[in-house]
DNA sequence: CGCTCAGTTGAAGCATTTCAATTCTTGTGG
DNA sequence: CCACAAGAATTGAAATGCTTCAACTGAGCG
């Protein structure tokens, strides 16, 4: 950990929050060794900072540490699409590791942090640590599994098994890192936000959704979403809660 | 390549079809003789044949060499969704590589070859060669970008948008490797498996074909498909005929 | 206290689906 | 070589799910 980088609140790798977490696998003391020396620094943001922008290029890659993003593609007339928010332990920026230009944005929705590495040295990963290399790809491999579910539910729920679906996908997520407490998750994100990543108007985003808390399925005031019956949900949803989720973290 | 497999018409990596495309990076002489070694035989298979199986476990990862295939998920119900085509040089089965339990199915739409690599040895790709196994990474990014694309054509576009789009997209890539001869290629899918790639429904599909052919932008007729006016369809499409598409071959 | 942004709701319009035929292709057997 | 069956494409009409428009309400903040 260098302490001479420009960021305040360094967080030694050794030390990272996220090892606690039970759905990261054990990393060996020379692999954390090598992901340290490998990150230049963190990079702490408020809400609402683009940390990437289509279109343009980036010189680094980040790991989430804390907070909430998401990543979106825009058409020229300003629709957009979420196409995945991101959370603590997520990795973010590989996409545009060969050509130039980012192909999406990265938008935070709250404080954030990032732990960020160069670009330029994924390359030292590949050819000095194979292990980390490989749960890179394990993390890619990852993401495509969540867009492929997603495509599905885009192109083959209706409205209400959609934002069932989605809901859930996020609070199983938020669940795996320690982020629900007594089946409540702070959800940072407007139903604006959610009708952006379920591809829906916000107001039949919100009919669907004030549909779901009259039938008892879900509630969600103030930011705090629980589900007073998540089994149903899931069945609503057809969503596995059951799935086993370990993953790398970098 | 082992004289000795089960399979006919072999195809030794060194005279692999593949590298002549122009699309694919340069391979060094021991990258070659890395792939070759780790290629366990080839796999010929008729048109409609299910390589890998949603929910089953596979103990390969195939190169596609010669042919069309798809990746779909379903619904308990039978509602599917193609999450996207499979064309020679494209790489399929990464998804499952840690739970035991692939995440969706791939099927073949003809005649198809299959380059196979155990999935046991994946880690030697890393342990062992990591500028391929920075290829495999590449490739699962390459996936990533064409599933965020396709999300935002499922979440943000039109009927007439999306369908101009995936032609379009399937078009360019079909190019890359050669199969576009004076502006036509065989598309050997039914309108079916495009209206379940795109998220609408057959009949919908059909006419937004019809209105697309009779506004002079397009013509798919008996498997051929060719673009009158590429640049108008693009345009309405929102599609980027420009970008750079290089990529590796594995 | 009033401005702004997020959430909520009803009504009208429209894109897409569903239903129901009909036609066209292709392959097969007589 | 033709008749027929099966799958794919095509079309019209009716139904519906989702969007758009247009208010209005409520919460947070200076």
């Amino acid at each position: 950990m260098s302490p001479a980088t420009p960021f305040t609140y360094e967080v030694p790798c050794q030390q990272c929050p996220l090892r606690s977490c039970t759905v990261f696998r054990e990393l060996s003391d020379e692999e954390v060794d090598f992901v340290s020396q490998l990150k230049k620094g963190e990079l702490r943001t408020g809400p609402g900072a683009t940390l990437l922008q289509e279109g343009q290029p980036s010189e680094h890659l980040f790991t989430l540490l804390e907070g909430w993003a998401f990543r979106s593609k825009t058409l020229s007339d300003g629709r957009r699409q979420i196409t995945n928010f991101v959370l603590p332990g997520d990795f973010v920026g590989l996409q545009g590791s060969i050509q130039g230009a980012m192909e999406h944005s990265v938008e935070t929705l709250t404080p954030a942090a990032f732990c960020t590495f160069p670009r330029a040295r994924v390359w030292d990963l590949f050819s000095k640590c194979p292990s980390l290399a490989f749960d890179l790809t394990w993390l890619a491999a990852r993401e495509e599994r969540i867009l492929d579910e997603n495509l599905l539910s885009l192109g083959r729920r209706s409205a209400e098994e959609r934002t069932a679906y989605y809901l859930l996908h996020l609070y199983v997520r938020a669940d795996d890192i320690g982020l629900v407490t007594e089946g409540r998750v702070r959800f940072p994100f407007t139903q604006q936000h959610l009708a952006d990543a379920i591809g829906l108007s916000l107001v039949h985003t919100n009919k669907t959704l004030k549909r779901l808390e009259r039938r008892g399925l879900i509630h969600w005031d103030h930011g705090w979403f629980s589900s007073p019956d998540i089994g149903t949900l899931a069945e609503l949803a057809t969503f596995d809660l059951m799935a086993p989720r370990k993953r790398p973290l970098l």
